[in-house]
DNA sequence: CCCTAATCGAGACGGTACGTCTTGTCTTTGA
DNA sequence: TCAAAGACAAGACGTACCGTCTCGATTAGGG
């Protein structure tokens, strides 16, 4: 959301917050119940108790309010502790997993990274606003790993992030394809296959790189 | 694409099997042109030199035809032999990259998967005209990492398909969120590091389950 | 419809005549149900129990088609012999007003006519089918009046062709004015005071002129 | 056209007024170069310099928009003064015969008094809007002949509204048939014919009823 | 306490695509 | 050769949404 520059004219009439929280709960609401394709701005719009134009002042189409629809879901999640790198990490790809067997979240998502596929600036915006905003999972799993002895500590930073970024890719993206694509519920027999395979990977590529 | 039942009536003018693939190959040029959001079906079908009814004859919607557009292109996925299983994985991983990294490919799958969220049907459709229809990829490198010694020998036929599944999810599920999500590309690099974790996590997991 | 010339090729499968007078009566039954605007020659052709290609065979379209339906149902006119010219005009024009009374003459007539203010060739179809066809009426009525002494004899050709046709487009437009316009159904007595006014001006005229 | 009501909503953007004028004028344009049957809402649309849905929003259909953009026509209609009652019909039929001379009037005004055979609404909505608009000039005609004391003055309410309904269907009628059905114009000769016949009839019919 | 200016709702606007329907032609198999 | 069946190119249908615009009616400051 387009956060107003602060030198703007304080005078007028200011514009409502409380009709920024509503479109984007509506917009929620209309993808659970319509999907992607279906959803109109108009219908947000009236779901919200608002004028299109209200609308439009703040976004500047559809691609951009779900996005910051769908971000809002992903920030819930948080790396539990559960007493083993392993069990951390199953404790968080299960939250990840029940996020995207939310309709809002999975349609929404999908939907706007194939937008993003051809407006770079979008594909921007989702980037920043989910998924660098949660790669912070991945840097705290290590992390912890490390302190509990259960992962060699990384020294090289480069090393590190390229790291960082390939965990994150292939467990976003393993979820993503096991629910949405495959059409099996990512539940606990799979995750903990997932992480095993992981866990499995991880340290043997540290071991003898 | 729907094949005509055998005893359909073989009265009346026989479709044009040339219209068929005009169509597609047009949806796939409009694709590419103009993203998934912004193609029309009447447009698809000027470009073929089709009227939209012979489109709508064959395709019930944009969905569907999508689908048959896109399937088409991962047909020409083969399993190279590079000498070892880390080479014929990496090869079969960067033709995977490559084909997404088509505008056609990428936009149209996304597209179709956003939309299968709320469509049983073309979720299944997705399944059998893609996804199952891949998965031999995965089988045959299994089973030529057992001939080879580089994996031990599966024996359980249920633990087996367990496996491939999962294997499939990881790889697909990876590739395509490196190159959708976060914006770079699945290059050499990328995919040397990913098929090193994915084959530590295989071998680690076998070993010791 | 176009009747075949006498010299045409008697090789081949010959043209089914029950499927003309089928057609025909497809055409009126459809125009009852449908009216004009809605009526199509694939439902006409259907009703009929024939294939399109054999109704475009015989007629070029839905004006000559319709021409042709509707002229038929004005054949069964004639002149009753009620004993008074003024009976029997009333007689001959209570007959026009329960044939207009017909939803498929009424119709299609006023549609052919409307069409053929931009197609001269159907002008000339629907004169000829239908409106020279009929002006026998007022021909075989004057005559009749004049053996009777009712009207003066007409000695001029000239002028006595003129008068007829005069009348001819008073009897008709005022009946189709009365039912389809006015909206008011031409019943007993708004025949007689027409034949009332209709008889008082031809007497008026030929006496003073 | 419909007229809002006056306890209509202020709110909202109001309707455009000169887009009313715009289109009655297209339409009555695109009657002329194309008929009827050719006519289509998005041509008279594009014509006006308007989308669709500014015509949808104001007319239901093409009936109801040709009907409107006729009886414009016929408001020019007026009853000269000419010294006599006879010479006052010929000018006004005069004045009626140019009007239906127009292709939009003749193919205007016969499409949809066949479109309304079918369609009780519109038969109402033409009679309101131009049947009943235009009796006035009969009504104003003989309330001129019986000050003239050319014609006997009428007491029976009833009868004198029986009588102007008679002959307006015989003028209207009249004049429509030799238009548009016998395809000869109604000129000076027969205009003067006719209103002898029709002057001959009310004369008689009223001195000896 | 009013003034000013940006907001709000409502809804009409010009466009564009939809998916369906009809037209008149063409291409099959079968009689 | 014609008939039936039905696919074909073309194009209008009436609807829905888009993103913009014009309204009158609120709201807050700031004077």
């Amino acid at each position: 959301m387009q956060s107003r520059t602060p030198d703007r004219r304080a005078t007028g009439r200011p514009r409502s917050t409380e009709a920024d929280a509503a479109i984007l709960a509506a917009t929620r609401e209309a993808l659970v119940e319509l999907g992607w394709s279906k959803l109109t701005l108009g219908d947000v719009a009236t779901r919200a108790g608002v004028a299109k134009t209200t609308l439009y002042r703040r976004w500047s189409g559809k691609n951009e309010l779900v996005v910051d629809a769908v971000a809002e879901l992903f920030d819930e999640l948080e790396l539990p502790d559960r007493g083993s790198l392993a069990a951390d990490i199953e404790g968080v790809v299960l939250q990840f997993a029940a996020i995207l067997a939310r309709p809002e979240a999975a349609c929404g998502l999908m939907a706007v990274v194939a937008e993003s596929t051809r407006d770079d600036a979008l594909r921007e915006r989702i980037r920043t606003s989910i998924v660098e905003r949660q790669k912070r999972l991945v840097l705290e799993g290590r992390c912890r790993g490390e302190e509990r002895g259960e992962l060699p500590p990384q020294t090289d930073p480069f090393e590190s992030a390229r790291t960082a970024d390939l965990i994150f890719d292939v467990v976003a993206g393993a979820v993503v394809h096991r629910a949405l694509v495959s059409g099996h519920p990512a539940d606990e027999d799979w995750v903990r296959a997932f992480t095993a395979l992981l866990l499995g990977g991880l340290v043997a590529g540290t071991q003898q790189p």
